[in-house]
DNA sequence: TACTTAGTTTAGCACTATCTAAACAAGATT
DNA sequence: AATCTTGTTTAGATAGTGCTAAACTAAGTA
């Protein structure tokens, strides 16, 4: 195995990184950690963003001082969200990976995948909840009952609110 | 101390709470856990919102079957957050509590302690890198300098249109 | 076949967070 | 003053998470 890959690759090889990247990688890392991810997820997103050549997990490892094992965790669930690729360069039997750009996509799905069903669920609680009260109409007071339903009845009327302009987030975000 | 506070709170006593009740303390629950707030937190919230009567923290640990200390801690917290107000009634010496209910007020402190402020943060972030860019421009390959320049304002980019949509998010909640 | 390299999985450790139980503090009541 | 009641704070148990190092798998290379 000669140096041919590190030719064609560009020379990130064993580089300090520039203060830009590492400033990139540590918003990431803080940033994921803040939507609860773990920190080295985001540290490695930052670190391809920024990244001129595909990367190597050995390389991502030494640039962000994470271990094997969590490069190997970390870039599996970037790959499974579509943050990452994989690449494969000539002749070069290693993985690598690029950092997907299109944030615009990404946070695209991720509205799907939470707020949508969050959204249903909640819906879906409220309808169960408002049944739950009409089965048991005779066990309660009327005041009681009347209480409640009005309160359900608030918690109606945000979802619909929120129903109503989750929409408009679309039109903003598509 | 006789019995006199029972019939003037109506009757919320040691009576097992209708199930309705209990559906929106396990859902209040799960939602807290889900934003990472504790959920015992969620749960107290929950089940005041639907009790037609303040409630002591006596009760309330009975309730939903949680210590002296989680109610202590758990109040303070959403009283601090303004989701539960403290009454006082006549003739009594302990703390009694109420769900706030108007949550379109709450939601929208929220707004203003959190996405703003991450907005906010995100641009000077984004300030800060391009600047570090331009400041280290001589140790970079020319290469390198403008593929890190084009990624850099793809994220300006993001940040432009996240900052236009905010506010018409801000009049969607107020 | 033995050896190297790349990557995944596992075991263990450190750290955090929530909860309970108990100690504590402050008032009110007897 | 002594005791009760209410509420806060602390200490400790437990659970969950993320990380590393090492064991393991698989596949290429000598």
């Amino acid at each position: 195995m000669e140096f041919v890959s590190q030719i064609s690759t560009g020379k990130t090889g064993s580089k300090q990184l520039p203060r830009v990247r590492l400033e990139l990688v540590d918003v990431c890392g803080r940033l994921a950690q803040a939507l609860s991810f773990p920190r080295s997820v985001g540290e490695i997103y930052g670190l391809l963003y920024l990244s001129p050549d595909p990367m190597s997990a050995q390389e991502i490892g030494d640039a962000i001082s994470i271990s094997k094992g969590s490069v190997s965790t970390g870039t599996r669930q970037l790959l499974t969200h579509g943050c990452i690729r994989k690449v494969w360069l000539q002749e070069e039997r290693k993985d690598y990976f690029v950092a997907v750009l299109e944030l615009g996509d990404l946070i695209r799905s991720a509205y799907d995948s939470i707020f949508k069903v969050r959204a249903d669920n909640a819906e879906r609680h409220i309808k169960d909840m408002v049944e739950t009260l009409a089965e048991e109409k005779n066990n309660l007071s009327q005041e009681e009952h009347a209480i409640i339903k009005e309160r359900l009845q608030r918690l109606v009327k945000l979802q619909k609110r929120a129903t109503q302009f989750l929409p408009i987030l679309e039109r903003l975000i598509k």
